[in-house]
DNA sequence: CGCACTTTGTTCGGTAGCCGAACAAAGTAG
DNA sequence: CTACTTTGTTCGGCTACCGAACAAAGTGCG
């Protein structure tokens, strides 16, 4: 405690003055985010702040080009508004989303309009120079689709398959990406393209994505599931990312789900990760293979791709497969919702990509295993973003950056 | 989203100006309380505040009697500084646990010293309304042993063995106590003391007081685990207490750990609380008792105070299944551990009361089933504040309250 | 249509919270 | 003894914000 000088939000204390009029100027402008267009005084209605406070600090957001007038809005029984526009089009955004196998970036407006996208197989483990100049190109690429104004770029959001401590986005733990030296790589970002640099967990950008434009709006206590080659999760408690005290937060695979099945190499038994991971799911294809002679997959050595392109297709055995794994799932997820008292659910990365398929399952091993209380206060959803889910949330962590401080807006006033 | 003002704090604007000075009160006073002694100038360094303001609130918070100068202190190569002192007896406050067959209460100052305590078994769900007098019986003759000033009394807490929305403490769940009517009772307490009064659940509580008191001091990102007639938790997450999307986050006992197990009441097979409940306990030891011929338990009918007795004594078949139990909801807590990452566990109840005879098979549970990182940061303990814990808890949150707001200590002269 | 009442957005004076400079008091180090 | 520190206070000033007042522009009722 000694020596620690208070640093931002501490014990309510409001977050030292030196941050100027821009806490109140980030909340204007998110909820003209929010409402796309909105007048003045709604705005001051919204914020619980002076018509004339809302004024002064509209002026300066006219000024920087994020948000302009439109006319006229509705009379509500007095003089009639003028409606605030937010300009979705004043900057993009770069999400870029580093797999094990693939390297794919995308381009966004300020609302997550998809301007434009690349994705590519690689294998980043395996050679990690190459992935760095794979992400340089598909960069490069993207922003050549749409050439942008000069300082129209808001900045470049990571997501990559490792623990990332926000604080300090250069060290990532090792186990992933040993040959990157982190920095190296975030820097040189910020040199070629002259903007800030964001890196995070793919899980947790999964989670932002799904925050912001897909089935976890609204909900302020959720979790993301990856389910695909491993299982992770991107937990969000009370709006806000959840690290952990040691920002690793999101291990989902070793619950225990039988402490009877088989030995994992964490040590336990029957974790979620011995049912569940790609290998897992492989295996139970092939061993349950008899059963099943008319599968397509019969026969075959299936990778994840193929189970889920199969069960899609409605294949039976993939389908068996699928709803085995959908059923352990269930059995973690329940008690993660009984101690958690989640609000909602999102399942994303393959078997997200089941839909109603995987669903059926997963909601009946789920609430048949929770209590009332708190099951009936969680909704259990498939991701709706598909591939771009990632690299989607990578871009969305810059936006939010930067409404909660308009300065981080390139061509922001000074004052 | 339309029609609803933001209510606090929201979006990081600060909260409506209404609070005033409070929030800088409430911390500089909260500075004072945790060194006990310290300066002016060194106040504001810690809370990032320059000296003439600092001054400024120091200056009121003498008047309140909360804070007092105390001589001078050692020079650091100047002038020497004026020493402030948190005065722990300025207030007392009274702390109540209704558990399911007893109530307690205890009477305490600022610094979570008992000065009064009493303890008595009661029927509580068969006789609520006794329950009620007893309840009012045992805060008199807490405040009767010691007599304090009229005035002296900061409020009252309350810890209850259900969910408790503390934005609407009158209407908590029915399941636990359907004959009371929620609000009579505090709103009796409320008028029978002149006091506030604050209502939340017991292993919340718990968490309070481990944090404030006991072994989670200084943790983060912790739970407290409340093993005895049932399995509960209290969960504190970056330093707040989380109650998920409903307030009822901390149902511990249903997390699957054998996948093959018994059933459960809930819909589940072999959850947590088919091994570690009261009930589970005794019927374990019952039919383990042939093993153990020579056990005090042998032949007896067991109760969970009779089984932690023999623990505690050394006996062979308590020990056996307490170390069972410990190996289950080491299952558990691993998953958990893993999941949320979390800096510390205490263990409390009368599993807690074990101390190493639970801690020692429960630490080689958990340590063998979670990963390198996150065990790394995770320390496992046993509550050390026994059978005051609830009743602490509940005087603490008291507390919590009026450091944060100091307008909340009877006698604060308005300005 | 006219009149009373609302709502919006701006202007302007005032206030509360906080800071920094300056200072006196009281210390330490050489 | 001198030069330098540290503490705590005083005081002027800045900034964010508010509220009152007002003009502009609307609605609704008689």
């Amino acid at each position: 405690m000694r020596g620690r000088p208070l640093a931002g939000r501490e014990g309510g204390v409001r977050t030292r003055n030196a941050v100027g009029r821009q806490g109140l100027a980030g909340a204007v402008l998110k909820i003209v985010w929010e409402h796309k267009t909105i007048s003045r005084a709604e705005i001051a209605r919204l914020a619980g702040r002076s018509r004339s406070t809302i004024s002064e600090v509209v002026a300066d957001l006219l000024r920087t080009g994020l948000v302009r007038e439109a006319g006229a809005g509705r009379s509500r029984g007095g003089r009639r508004p003028v409606i605030l526009e937010f300009r979705d089009q004043a900057h993009v955004i770069l999400g870029v989303d580093v797999g094990a196998t693939h390297v794919s970036a995308v381009l966004t407006d300020l609302r997550g309009r998809t301007l434009a996208w690349r994705d590519r197989s690689h294998d980043v483990r395996g050679d990690p120079e190459g992935a760095v100049a794979l992400l340089f190109e598909l960069c490069g690429d993207c922003l050549a689709d749409r050439r942008p104004q000069p300082d129209a770029l808001l900045g470049i959001g990571v997501g990559l398959p490792s623990p990332v401590d926000p604080g300090n986005p250069g060290r990532m733990s090792p186990r992933v990406l040993p040959a990157w030296r982190g920095r190296n790589v975030f820097a040189g970002l910020r040199e070629r393209f002259g903007v800030p640099v964001y890196a995070e967990n793919d899980a947790n950008l999964g989670a932002v994505a799904e925050q912001w434009w897909g089935k976890a709006a609204g909900s302020d206590n959720f979790m993301y599931v990856k389910a695909g080659t491993g299982v992770g999760a991107g937990i969000v408690l009370g709006g806000e990312m959840y690290r952990g005290a040691a920002g690793v937060a999101g291990e989902l695979g070793h619950i225990v789900v039988d402490g009877s099945g088989p030995p994992c190499v964490c040590g336990s038994r029957g974790c979620l990760a011995t049912f569940v991971g790609a290998r897992a799911l492989a295996a139970r294809a092939k061993s349950l293979s008899r059963r099943y002679p008319d599968s397509a997959l019969a026969g075959t050595e299936p990778g994840i791709a193929a189970i889920e392109k199969a069960a899609l297709a409605g294949d039976p055995l993939a389908l068996a497969v699928a709803s085995e794994a959908a059923d352990y799932l269930g059995t973690a997820l329940a008690g993660v919702v009984n101690l958690m008292n989640l609000g909602s659910i999102v399942v994303g990365g393959s078997l997200g990509r089941l839909g109603e398929r995987l669903l059926v399952p997963l909601r009946e091993s789920v609430f048949s295993r929770t209590l009332v209380d708190s099951a009936a206060a969680c909704t259990i959803e498939t991701s709706s973003l598909g591939a771009q889910s990632v690299a989607l949330g990578a871009a969305t962590q810059v936006l939010v950056a930067a409404l909660a401080d308009p300065r981080l807006f390139p061509g922001a006033k000074s004052r």
